[in-house]
Order: structure tokens, then C-alpha cells, then sequence
DNA sequence: TGCCCGTTCGTACGTTGTACGAAGTACGCC
DNA sequence: GGCGTACTTCGTACAACGTACGAACGGGCA
């Protein structure tokens, strides 16, 4: 469905999972045979091999050797399982240090970091952050996205605001890219899916009522491959997305 | 899941569908008890009132007092549903005439009338839109959308480039806005999932590791209710993607 | 030593989209 | 006018999902 979603059940349970709270772990009972680690390594591996639909308790329960209920011992649910792998996703992204540099440089890292986030692990995309993973990873990446910011002249909730603007801007152009992706996978190629749709669509559009959506439709499709190229979408959005900022904090 | 996707199946079927064909509709066998519109709008009217994940065949049956299966006579499956839902909600947009007035107003404008459709069907933002329904409603809200751009001098390509930029963010929006509608439908607030997570969050971050993070997010925190104010965000991110636009229509 | 918390996992339930086939209906040809 | 057949309706069924429940067992602490 919708998307999915993370951050049910228990806040205090998450947060002491995430930040791996040494008195989360029980002391009494039989050895465990896993860590929380090797579950959330395990379903982030399934994740971006094969997409989220086939990330499933029982399959991820198979990669481990282990049976589906089991995991239950390590992890609340599914959607708390999603919050650990998306923190242990922000934590594993490699922070360029573009101290000193100007700001138009420093924000378009900052979105290029985010786009290679992406691009390793497209169902990152696909989950709601509207209640973002409050685990270390989490932190440390606003942190560093922050400091892009730094010596702008903006105040503290403009810079709030620009870097959510910004990674919202990724973040739906990584959604479009996974859905390419998706549909590629069980369904063909958007090529194909435009050649065999393309042909009926003129037979029943009239050309006289809709002159610019047939001219600058099929101007579109012939400059890049198929209807929507992520990729392309992604480069000339990042542009006007740096103009807008400029706009904010070049003002006179 | 991911993401409901659409257009699945055969496209033939499908644009027959969408355009009504006249040919599509059976003349032998006993009378239909129901009509394509009505199915679309019963399942409109449940993904309206109780969200996308409410959207069951079986309960869009129950409102029309069939059985399930009966529905698959109308409609080739769930995906097909989706894209007459869409392009039934596309068609149904009021379409502001701007010609004359000033790019900026137009564009606005555009944006304007799909914040109200997704305000209108909040489940339409998260449909993936790569492969849009190429009915009669996409037709005419591509057509109309183009038109908001002429006169401002670029070229046909960038007038595409820059609709689907403005809609991209019109879109990602309307997804945040949505998520936290479902989050409030199963989990109570925002700001009661904040007061809780927020304390927690607080022991266990190091503000001397995370200045700007603790200040900033403290500060936005406090200027909107909650962390994360989806009609604080539309308004304004839409100002720089005016600003952006600004950019490249006015270029000297 | 014995208690009891914890782990592991088999079974089971309710939910989903939809394939299949039986039963009944009405158009179009003769 | 009668009949074949294309069509609708719908009951049943299946495989997949997340996960509740409880039995069986293991090991740190009193």
C-alpha cells in the first residue's frame, strides 16, 4: 500500500533497539543464535536485490537459517524492522567534508550523497520518513546536512526548510527511479510499454483538441528514451532546485 | 508494498477502457446490473473516505451490493481500477483559464489545482504516476497544465522538463500530507508521537556531537507544531520552485 | 538445585487478489 | 420461433502475507 510505513508500536522499545541500549538485551535465557545486526543486514541484503514486496518475515527468517517466529525475538514487527535498516542505511552513507567551499557546492553534495543513498538501496525511497528513524544514523546525517548550510545567512528554520525542500526533491526522483525499476522488473521495459501504447493512444487522441500535448509529448519522448527518464529529471530538477536557494539566500 | 502501481496488463484493454470504447462493451449475454462509472465511483468514493489501503475488492463490491468477483467483468483487475480512478479524478479538476496573466500566476495556478485534487484524494498522490493513464482526464490536465507555460519562451523539452518538476513537488507534498493522515487514522498525532519519542530522543543524543541538529530541529520544532508541517512545506517550497523557474524563463 | 525468564518454532487465523467452473440469461442467426 | 453460444454472476479455493498463541526447551541467578 499504500507505502509502508515504520514507526508503530512502541516508541521507547524503537528508540532502545536503534541506538542498540545494552539493558535492551535480555541476561537470562538460551544463547541467541542471531544479533539484531545480522537480521537487519539480512533484510536490507533481500531489499535491495530483490525489492521490497519480497521483503517478508519468512523470507528474511530463510537468508538467516532460521524459523519466521524467531525474529520475533529480535524485532517488534516488520515496521520496526524497516526503521532499523533505513538508520543503518543513513549510517553507512559516506559524508564528503565540503567545509569552506561554496554553499551551491555543499548542497549539491549533500543531494548527490542522498542520490547514491538511492541508488544502493531504492526501496529507502518507498518508506515514509514522515516519522523519521530516531537512531543514530538518522542523527548523524542531519547533522552533516546541516553544516551545508553553515555561513549562509539563513535562519534556523529557513535552513530547516531548505534541506527538507532539497532532499525532498531526491527523494522524488528516487521514488520515480524505483518505479521504473519495479515496473521493469515485472513487466517489461518502458520502452516496450510505449511502443505498444503509443500507437492505440493516437488513434483516440484528437491532435486538434490537445496541440500541445501531442507536440510537446512526443518532443519530450524523442529527447530522452521513453515518457519519464528518472535520471534526466533528477539533472535539470537539481539545477532549478539550486536556483531556487539562490533566490533565498543571494537575495539583495 | 510498495506502492500500488498501475498499468498492468494488456494496454489495449486498458485505453479501451479509459476512452469508453463503445466496442469494448459486450452486446451479447444477460444485462450488466452495473456500469464501468459506477464501479470507479464507489471505489473512488471508499479511497476517498477510509484510504488506499481500505480499497478492497471485496468492500468496493460490498458498497455496490455484489459479489466480489463480479466486479472482474467491468474491470480487467486492481491496477486497471486504479488508472480509471485516476484519470476519473484527473478529468473531474476545474481548470482555472490564466491566459494573459504573468507566468508566475499561471504556474501557481497549475500547482494550485493539484494541491486540490490531492487534498480531495489524498490516496492519488501515492499511485505511481510513471506510467500515467493515458485516458481523457490526464489528456486534458496535460493540455491545460502545458498551456501555463506559453509565451515564456522555452523550448518545447523544457516545458515539459519544467511541468514535471513543478508536479514532482506538488506530488511529494501531497505524499507527506498523506502519510501523516495515516499515521493519524492508526497511531494518534504527530505531535503525541513527538511527545513521547522526543524526551526519549533526548537522552540518548549528544547535543555536544549534534549542535546544529539539536538547536535546528528544536527551532523548527517549535515554529510549526510538529516536526514535520506538510502545508508549511507546500508553501514554502512552492515560492522556490517559483524562484527556480525565475531562473531559467528570465534568464537575460 | 530449582525457578522462571527467554528463545525457538509449529500451527493457526484472518486478510488479500484473483483463477476456475457452474449456473443461468438474452442476442443473433437460421 | 427456436437454439447455440457468448456473456454475467458468484461460490469456492489457493497461495501469500503479518503475526498471535502456546509447547518445548535452555541457562543465569537465588
Amino acid at each position: 500500500m499504500s507505502s509502508d510505513r515504520s514507526s508503530a508500536g512502541d516508541p521507547a522499545r524503537t528508540l532502545a533497539l536503534l541506538w542498540r541500549d545494552p539493558s535492551a538485551v535480555p541476561r537470562r535465557g538460551p544463547r541467541r543464535t542471531l544479533d539484531l545486526d545480522a537480521v537487519v543486514e539480512a533484510a536490507t541484503a533481500l531489499a535491495d536485490a530483490e525489492g521490497l514486496p519480497a521483503l517478508t518475515m519468512r523470507r528474511v527468517a530463510e537468508r538467516l537459517g532460521v524459523a519466521p517466529m524467531s525474529l520475533y525475538t529480535y524485532v517488534p514487527g516488520k515496521a520496526e524492522l524497516l526503521d532499523l535498516m533505513l538508520d543503518a542505511a543513513y549510517a553507512a552513507m559516506p559524508r564528503q567534508d565540503t567545509t569552506g567551499r561554496p554553499w551551491r557546492e555543499r548542497v549539491a553534495a549533500v543531494a548527490e550523497e542522498n542520490r547514491r543513498l538511492h541508488l544502493a538501496h531504492p526501496w529507502a525511497a518507498t518508506v515514509s520518513t514522515l516519522r523519521p528513524p530516531l537512531g543514530p544514523g538518522q542523527a548523524a546525517k542531519y547533522e552533516h546536512e546541516l553544516a551545508a548550510f553553515d555561513g549562509c545567512g539563513l535562519d534556523d528554520v529557513e535552513v530547516d526548510d531548505c534541506l527538507t525542500w532539497v532532499l525532498g526533491f531526491v527523494r522524488a526522483c528516487a521514488r520515480d527511479a524505483a518505479d521504473a525499476e519495479a515496473a521493469r522488473a515485472d513487466g517489461g521495459t518502458d520502452e516496450q510499454w510505449w511502443a505498444s501504447a503509443g500507437p492505440l493512444l493516437a488513434r483516440v487522441l484528437d491532435p486538434a483538441a490537445h496541440p500541445r500535448a501531442t507536440r510537446i509529448g512526443a518532443a519530450a519522448g524523442a529527447a530522452h528514451g521513453s515518457a519519464h527518464d528518472p535520471a534526466h529529471a533528477y539533472r535539470f530538477g537539481l539545477d532549478r532546485v539550486l536556483d531556487g536557494l539562490a533566490a533565498l539566500i543571494e537575495r539583495p
